[in-house]
Parts: C-alpha cells; structure tokens; sequence
DNA sequence: ACCGCTGGTTCGGTGAATGAACCATGGAGG
DNA sequence: CCTCCATGGTTCATTCACCGAACCAGCGGT
C-alpha cells in the first residue's frame, strides 16, 4: 500500500503490517504461495494480475522476508518463489479473513473449499482450529484442502485453477500438469 | 479495494472479503472502531485520513452491514458509527494481522499496547486466546486494552491518541475529554 | 535462422487518493 | 439579529498507483 505519510505517521502494528501486505492484490499473490504456486507465470496465470503488479509485488514480498526467491533450475534459469517462516506465520490472520468472507460475503454461494486437518481429517472451525484434536491453530503444514461443491467454475479454466481442484497439502508445491496416472513427470521433462 | 475486474473474477471469499476491507485505510477504521472510537470528527483527528476518504470508508462499511449509523442525539444532529455483530466477528483477523505485525514487522520497538483478558487479567496469545482461561478465541468485549511502554509517542498528541493511554475495554465508546477525576460529564456537557 | 517459453520491464491512459477549500446545520454568546 | 464555532460532510485540482498491451532478453529446441 505503502502510504506514503499517513501510514508511516502510525506507529502502529497494524498500520505497519497492512504496509507490507495490505496492498492490493498482496494477499492473494501470499493464499497462492499457501496453496503451493510458486512461479510468476503460475501466479500470473491464476490471479490475472499485469505482470508488473505482480513482479512489484513479488519484490515488496521478497524484501520482507515474507516469500524466499530460489533458482530451482540453471540450465535455462527459472525461479520460484516460496514462503519463508515469517510468511508462514500469515496464515492465522489469511484464514481468520477468508473465513469471515465464507460467513459473510459468500452471498449463498456454495463453499469453494474445505480446509481439513490432515491429521484426524475433520474441518477446522472458524478460528482456525481442529474441534476434533484440540489444536488451537493448525499449522498450515498439516492442512489438507478439498474442492468443495462450488470449486469447479466455469470460468477459472487456467491450468493452475485446475490442479487447485484436486486435493493437496498446503505449501506443498501444486502440480500443475498432471495428464492422466503418473504422467507428471514426463510432461515436466517435456517442457 | 473495488477491484474492478480482477477481484470480481475471483470466486474465492479472500478476493469478496478483501474487496471489502483491503481498501487502503479501512482496516485501520476498523481498528478504530474496536477501541472505542465512533465519530467522524475522531476516526479523523486519530488516523490523519482526508475527509472524503474517510467518508467513503465509512459509507462502505456502513453499506456492508459492518458499521452501523446510529443518531446518538437530535437537537444539533450528532451521527455515530458502531461495529455491528458483522463487524466484530473482524476481530480475529484484525488481531492475527496486528499480532504478526508486533512480531515481525515492529523492528525492536517496544510493545504499543496489551490485550488482556478481562476475566483473568493474563495477556493474550499470539492466537488471540487467554492462556489461563483455555480458551480458544477471547470475544473483544472481554478484552481489555492497557498502554505498553512504546504508548506514548510525542507525536500524536490528538485528543482521542491521549485518551487510547488509558486502559479501556474493546467496543466500549472512547472517553475523549475526561480531565482529572469525574470532570468528563461537565465538559462534555459544557462544549 | 527461427520459434517458443519464462520472467520480466517499459509505456501511455485511466481511475483512485490526497490536501485544501468550501458548505450546511444547529447551538451559544453578545 | 448577527457572528462564531463545532460537526459532518462535499467539491475540486493535482498526484500517484494500477491497468493492459507491447516489447525485450536468455535459453532450448528444430
């Protein structure tokens, strides 16, 4: 958001964490790195965001210390971007958001997706916890996300919309081309 | 945020709920709201916000049932804006982004404020729960506020900063002119 | 030599945020 | 009656961030 004098005039922790993150489009691009895309053309292709939002973005992100830019490849280098442990740490206050929005602004529409607990397999409660375990907050790791009965869209038919239909870990990185049984590796070889 | 295309894509209730509240300064009229504050001429003099700006907030949240407008008095027509049941289950994420915040983006400052547990006076945890008490999700109206050794900050010397100095409760209206003991009721009543 | 993919940057146009000024209502004081 | 002040806004010119489209660079494949 970076407001340039009324934000910084706040010594508040808020008002300093919305400079970080409450810029537009900021949360969305940290729920995709939770859902495990990692590379710009993935987030591109997801979020329909210009290029050089997300490319700003990514840099605020990445000054931070909220997301980690790795070379994964040197042959043809390729990047992607993931979420340090500070960025993990979002995910209290990203859950508590999307969770009011599902009880609150979903307007009836069917829920988009269920957030399991990977351990015991029941929902987490609104505050982000496991009913069934006790766990106060369920670390990101151990959460499981399921397509729920308004997941599949008509519109929304990128590749990487399609792979968020099936179930996957959080942070775990999102297959992207998965044609048929175990044909992952071969097309990722293709390329 | 309004974002006029690329949010509305979205179908996911992060993008519904953060084209409500991820509009820059919204959140911190939240914020505000949940330490007392309900004038416009208040959510102003703390927040440094142009006026017009302030105004649309407000006109927004009030819209989506977050605020509600309340005439608090007719002979010269006084409005107020209060968190509605809407507007206060916010609380969790508004306290997950500020408790981030306090760890990770507060650069060695000390702490601005506590939030204690009204019940059992023991402050809360990063998770927004009391410790003591076990439980999970302290509501904010059990949730008292005391000034923390960074509070006072010689910037900021508006009335409604100096009167978030002293400990209140969450959602409790804001004393803003209380001089020395009991001396509120006369000045308001003198204005 | 040419094409395509990834990961960007650059650029002109548009819409939102900003700060300052102005306005309307309704006391209070003289 | 006239003026002053407080509250709660609105209007307006300027500035700034976002937008979409185009362009570019490195590398691989054919």
């Amino acid at each position: 958001m970076a407001l340039k004098k009324g934000y910084a005039a706040q010594h508040c922790s808020l008002a300093r964490t919305l400079e970080l993150v409450g810029e537009r489009w900021t949360m969305l691009v940290v729920r995709d790195a939770f859902y495990g895309v990692r590379r710009f053309s993935d987030f591109q292709a997801h979020l329909d965001v210009p290029r050089a939002v997300l490319s700003a973005r990514l840099g605020t992100l990445t000054e931070a210390g909220i997301l980690e830019k790795r070379r994964y490849e040197q042959a043809p280098p390729r990047d992607e971007y993931v979420l340090t442990e500070r960025g993990r740490q979002l995910w209290p206050a990203l859950y508590a958001l999307l969770a009011w929005g599902e009880a609150h602004a979903s307007g009836s529409r069917p829920v988009r997706r269920y957030f399991l607990h990977q351990a015991c397999g029941c929902r987490l409660d609104p505050a982000g916890g496991c009913p069934e375990c006790g766990l106060g907050t369920v670390p990101p790791g151990d959460i499981e996300v399921h397509p729920g009965p308004g997941a599949d869209h008509p519109d929304r038919q990128d590749p990487v919309s399609r792979a968020m239909l099936r179930p996957h870990r959080l942070l775990e990185p999102l297959d992207t081309v998965p044609t048929g049984s175990g044909a992952a590796e071969q097309q990722r070889n293709s390329r």
